[in-house]
DNA sequence: ATATTGTGACTTTTT
DNA sequence: GTCACAATAT
């Protein structure tokens, strides 16, 4: 009973025990946020303020409310399938289903994912005869998104220019198109939701009632359109998105917002999240608890300190210092390479040595800015046979096998998806080439009709190639229509041809397992959701949704434990014994086009904060003096957020040599005389040792005896192998291997 | 209908 | 440098 508490520090237990008042949890990293979360849920039924029938718990992912609903059936003797916990996205799919009719749907209606929404604009683009270089389809969708994530429909946006106004336009017509084939995008999901219950009220009062305490999880991550939804079922405000809610004391029909957030973490807002919700809320709820969740349970303090010290130099936080019992812990390495492969290499180098002393090689993590950075690393990584798993890429419902297969699903399920249609009209090939479909699409447009059922009147003349299509399809959905869903989908993909197709090809055996995997999803999606599928519009509806809403892992963990690469963003939330962060130079991390954006850099220090407290005991942070970026070799300077910890925490590692200083920002010019910043441990003012490098780094001016002046263009090797590569203007560009050529620094 | 060449982009991303 | 997508050639 009480043992719900157990364990929880002060700060944890005033958060899970609050009255029944709004109220916002700032809580840092690693401070047990999800604990508190759940605990608070489990608290409020244990103890009469809720029943699970009355609380409503968002997240971001998947993954966390599933995660939010392991732990509460542990805590709870109740079954939390009935319980309304999920996803914005899953929790309005949910709300839609229940209410389609009233929401101007079809009972069917199908969820794109941004794939199929890019491919549905393609189409609409095409249809019009829209010039798409004018109209790139990347940003017509990104504009129709961010519309429809302020809540603004295409009768309502300003358009202050001509291009501007043919792209309201075209937003309007793509909303026609997607109401015709019954099918909605992400954020339409949102949308429609919010609208639904806007306008209808005896609903709204229905779920206000029903409401009783609502639970939000990353609030910091929410944008305008999610912050306004829940508004709307808190009872706040006629539901108009800008308006506020009169704070004050709670009146019949609203809900209790129980927020949970770090703004230091909003790492979103490219995509829209608005920190700035955590302040509203705060004003327009009058939150009167705002509660601090600062002890860390999971980096040693040197860490933690290095985080505090970085974060420290962003303005207008809510504030928050973490801190912790555990102790200081090692200092941060730093370690610095003259060329990208320098650094991977001695990260590589460095994880076999982790991995030596028996730390577990998937507590070990690579993280990087961008994508792009892994190249590399995945290349040393592989030659030293260090098993490795990159986070990111395809997941199983977005590959093109899949994607077909449910394409024949959906289109018996829904005969008006056109986006599905044009997937497989000619998957696996039918003789149905770009002409007899641009016969279709004519047709279909002069209709007004879908582009199936224009393809269905058309194919009344003689045993067309599209008239077999039209057969197939009515053949699967007679066949299928008895049959449950594992078995549907196998004799869909047995049927169609697309097993016959995959297995005719070279490279098919990995597509054809990936069907049979489809299958298996297929089973125990039944096994684990089965029972809200009735709610949602049947098995196939219900599969469909689960396949666009949740993408499913990015790869089957194949067996062996293996170092983990993803990208900062990819990070958030997870945690590692060791982390090594690449890349941190100028324009890379802070990424260059942040500059551009307002508060660009102050996100780009809220990612260097997440990357920092993922690491529990060893931190390692990395750069290299040059990079091949874009097929070119850029010269970088160290990032400023390495000048921003402070020198005490560190411990300088250089791998190759200890340089001098040379160019650049950061080092040299300038910065010497305050030198906090690249100065103490390796490199910086302090005197050069006689190393591999002579004290020559990558940019510096040299004189040679017989080629004269030049500059080090490039370096590579070590010790005895060191050499450089200096351009010497008018006497060319030399390899010289520094054992052999006497260099003189100028 | 498929193979080949060319062109351009290229931060981060869940649903 | 390399990937994806599109226009062109076979």
């Amino acid at each position: 009973m009480s043992d719900l508490l157990a364990g929880l520090n002060p700060d944890q237990f005033a958060a899970v025990t609050l009255p029944s008042q709004h109220a916002l949890i700032l809580a840092g990293a690693g401070s047990g946020k999800t604990r508190v979360l759940t605990t608070r849920i489990a608290w409020l039924i244990q103890h009469g303020q809720a029943n699970p029938h009355s609380v409503l718990a968002v997240t971001f992912t998947n993954k966390a409310a599933k995660e939010m609903l392991t732990r509460l059936s542990a805590m709870l003797p109740i079954n939390t399938r009935g319980m309304w916990i999920g996803t914005f996205h899953g929790l309005c799919n949910r709300l839609l289903r229940a209410h389609y009719r009233e929401a101007g749907l079809p009972q069917l209606f199908q969820i794109l994912d941004s794939g199929d929404q890019l491919s549905a604009i393609k189409r609409l683009l095409k249809n019009l005869g829209v010039d798409d270089e004018k109209f790139p389809p990347r940003e017509l969708m990104h504009f129709i998104n961010s519309h429809k994530e302020q809540g603004i429909r295409a009768g309502e946006a300003e358009a202050w220019d001509d291009w501007t106004r043919r792209r309201v336009a075209l937003y309007a017509e793509y909303e026609a198109q997607c109401q015709r084939e019954g099918v909605v995008d992400f954020a339409e999901l949102l949308l429609r939701a919010y609208e639904l219950l806007n306008r209808n009220e005896p609903l709204r009062r229905h779920y206000q009632t029903r409401f009783s305490h609502i639970l939000v999880d990353e609030f910091q991550d929410t944008n305008k359109l999610q912050y306004a939804w829940l508004k709307l079922l808190a009872g706040r405000g006629p539901g108009v998105l800008s308006a506020d809610g009169a704070p004050g004391a709670l009146g019949a029909g609203q809900a209790v917002v129980f927020a949970v957030g770090d703004d230091d973490q909003s790492i979103y807002a490219f995509r829209g999240a608005e920190v700035g919700n955590m302040r509203d809320f705060e004003r327009e709820f009058g939150v009167l608890n705002v509660i601090r969740l600062e002890q860390n349970y999971r980096s040693h303090g040197n860490i933690l300190d290095a985080a505090n010290a970085l974060i420290a130099h962003n303005r207008g936080r809510l504030g928050k210092n973490l801190w912790t019992d555990a102790g200081a812990g090692e200092p941060i390495r730093v370690f610095e390479g003259f060329t990208d492969l320098d650094e991977a290499r001695f990260i590589v180098d460095e994880v076999r040595e982790l991995i030596r002393d028996g730390v577990e090689r998937d507590q070990i993590a690579l993280l990087y800015r961008s994508n792009a950075q892994s190249r590399v690393l995945e290349h040393q990584l592989f030659s030293a046979g260090v098993p490795y798993r990159v986070h990111g890429g395809l997941r199983f419902f977005e590959r093109q096998e899949i994607k077909h297969a449910l394409a024949y699903l959906r289109l018996i399920a829904n005969a008006d998806d056109d986006t599905a249609f044009a997937r497989v009209v000619n998957f696996p090939t039918r003789g149905i080439g770009t002409r007899s479909l641009e016969a279709l699409q004519e047709a279909a447009h002069r209709a007004n009709s879908s582009l199936y059922n224009a393809a269905a009147s058309l194919s009344g003349k003689a045993g067309t190639a599209v008239g077999g299509f039209i057969r197939l399809i009515e053949k699967l959905r007679s066949e299928t229509a008895a049959l449950p869903l594992p078995e549907k989908v196998e004799h869909i993909i047995d049927v169609s041809g697309l097993r016959q197709h995959y297995l005719g090809e070279k490279e098919g055996g990995e597509r054809l397992e990936n069907l049979s995997e489809l299958i298996n999803a297929a089973v125990s999606f039944l096994r684990e959701d089965g029972d809200r599928t009735a709610e949602e519009g049947g098995e196939v509806a219900a599969f469909l949704a689960h396949a666009s809403l949740e993408a499913g892992e990015h790869q089957a963990g194949a067996g062996e434990t293996a170092i983990q690469l993803m990208t900062v963003h990819a990070a958030k939330g997870l945690e590692f014994d060791a982390v090594f962060l690449s890349g941190l130079e100028q324009g890379l991390f802070p990424h260059e086009n942040a500059a551009q954006e307002r508060d660009g850099l102050e996100e780009e220090r809220r990612l260097m904060y997440v990357a920092i407290t993922r690491a529990r005991k060893r931190l390692y942070l990395g750069w290299a003096q040059t990079r091949m970026l874009h097929g070119q070799t850029r010269y970088c300077a160290p990032s400023i957020f390495l000048d921003e910890l402070p020198v005490a925490l560190l411990s300088r590692i250089t791998p190759v040599a200890a340089p001098t200083p040379a160019y650049g920002r950061g080092y040299g010019a300038g910065s010497q005389a305050t030198s906090q910043t690249s100065s103490s441990g390796g490199y910086g003012q302090a005197p050069m040792a006689a190393d591999a490098y002579g004290g020559l780094r990558i940019g510096q001016n040299v004189e040679h005896s017989r080629f004269g002046q030049g500059v080090i263009v490039a370096a590579e090797g070590g010790g005895n192998d060191a050499r450089v590569q200096v351009n010497f203007g008018s006497a060319g560009v030399k390899w010289l291997a520094l054992a052999y050529a006497k260099l003189t620094p100028r």
